[in-house]
DNA sequence: ACATCGATCTACT
DNA sequence: GTAGATCGATGTA
């Protein structure tokens, strides 16, 4: 039932020249972060996260996200800004990395206006470079066990509140497209909140179900 | 100061 | 399906 790894080209041993020359990968044609963040929830769904990681490349494809708005109960960013959410509040395109549960670390990709307080919860990666490091990293090697959640994305690919804030444009981890397509996308509610349980702010493709953190 | 609980994951029944 | 891990951010006193 597995699928073969859809689309791109990256070594897992390769340079950083290869993640644009052996590839199709390049930095959005579009700001998708400029986007607010409902859109945007949908339209990074495909693009890429590459992780540098001494001298090593670490790559999955987005394949299922959640939007937080600045007007929303579940939100970090509903209560005004704090030490921990800065991030949110600062320019779209940067990671807003938090620590919760004692235990786990989450990325987000800050969207909207600066000062907004929106951002896009990447909950799931198909991977696509590097799954010997992540299977190293995460403590089990079955592909679809590495990155199909936000604690294990953040295990599997070595990030922790070090990149909280962290441009995306840049190493050592980048935001990249290769004009792959979700094709029909499912909206369901956001995974592990209370409040704005209601909201149908999570998305996923459909084509995607293997990869993500739950059906 | 102290109590609560979380945008989770794993192991075990 | 349920519980335990584990700790820092946040709210209340």
């Amino acid at each position: 039932m597995r699928q073969a790894p859809s689309g791109g080209e990256i070594s897992g041993t390769g340079r950083d020249a290869e993640v644009f020359g052996c590839s199709r990968l390049r930095p959005p044609a579009e700001d998708l972060w400029r986007l607010d963040a409902l859109e945007a929830a949908r339209a990074l769904l495909g693009a890429v996260l590459v992780r540098d990681l001494e001298g090593r490349l670490l790559a999955g494809r987005i394949v299922e996200t959640e939007a937080y708005l600045q007007d929303d109960p579940a939100s970090h960013s509903y209560r005004g800004r704090t030490a921990r959410n800065e991030a949110m509040f600062g320019p779209p395109g940067h990671a807003y990395v938090y620590f919760t549960y004692g235990n786990h670390f989450c990325l987000n990709i800050v969207t909207g206006p600066e000062g907004r307080g929106e951002a896009v919860l990447v909950r799931a990666l198909e991977p696509l470079a590097g799954l010997d490091i992540m299977g190293r990293l995460r403590g089990r090697d079955a592909p679809r066990d590495l990155l199909s959640g936000p604690g294990k994305i953040c295990q599997g690919m070595a990030i922790d509140r070090r990149l909280d804030g962290h441009p995306l444009d840049r190493p050592p981890l980048r935001l990249l497209a290769d004009g792959w397509d979700p094709g029909e996308i499912i909206a369901t509610t956001r995974v592990g909140i209370r409040h704005g349980a209601d909201r149908p702010w999570r998305f996923y493709p459909a084509r995607s179900r293997d990869w993500v953190s739950r059906p």
